[in-house]
DNA sequence: CTGCATCCAAAATGATACTG
DNA sequence: CAGTATCATTTTGGATGCAG
């Protein structure tokens, strides 16, 4: 075993160690590994956030992909949408219990990119 | 702090708790999240593999695409490319001590997208 | 068997303008 | 402020042929 004891959960969704096409697994890791789905959830981590606020942070996102990125976390059950009905209008994203426990696992894999990225980088030829 | 102590690893980061478009976690976890990449590094965690037994594990994933994850993931220095000069050729890939740090961090995470993800699918209407 | 190169189709993404 | 609509662009994917 070259990993650790967690791998045996990846072992019991996948006996004979393929990762089906057609698996749920995929379309959920799509979404939370999409390009811009991973540094929204990443800052939901700091609490409730509103539309504005999660497209400075989320430098470079377009309102389009952020939009559309929000509606599909959303619609996986691990954002919760709060509109208040006010002039101008406020909206606050936060993360649901599922959302929560989403990010207990993204952030430490987060963490480990940031402390080598630019090792990794500087690498590359 | 919603999720733990290792939101600070982010926070030392990433002090304003902004993503900086040009940081180097970008370059990095694109690749890492790619759609090919993680199950190609997943797959790996197990050992040792052949070119034909990752395109079997990952299904549904093309020549080229695979050609093209594993060189941008041995370029990161994560994958180790080791191939014997025999006929037919054999070349097999492994991940190198750094990437079996980014696997330890992918495990758990793919073990619990594993664990929820027909619940998330089933609760989309 | 293990790839790389090329062409083409399709999907994801982005910039911009506009609305309640 | 918080989006939507539209169009242009980029990226990705599949199919095919070929080489070591």
């Amino acid at each position: 075993m070259t990993v650790s004891d967690e791998v045996s959960a990846v072992r019991q969704a996948f006996p004979d160690g393929i990762f089906p096409a057609a698996c749920p697994s995929r379309v959920v890791i799509d979404h939370v590994t999409s390009k811009w789905g991973l540094l929204v959830l990443l800052s939901l981590t700091d609490g409730p956030q509103r539309w504005s606020e999660l497209r400075r942070r989320a430098e470079g996102v377009s309102e389009k992909m952020l939009a559309q990125t929000l509606r599909t976390l959303e619609a996986d059950g691990f954002v919760h949408r709060e509109a208040f009905p006010v002039i101008p209008p406020r909206v606050e994203y936060s993360l649901t219990p599922l959302g929560e426990e989403l990010g207990a696992h993204l952030v430490p894999l987060m963490g480990w990119v940031a402390r080598h990225a630019d090792a990794v980088v500087a690498g590359r030829a």
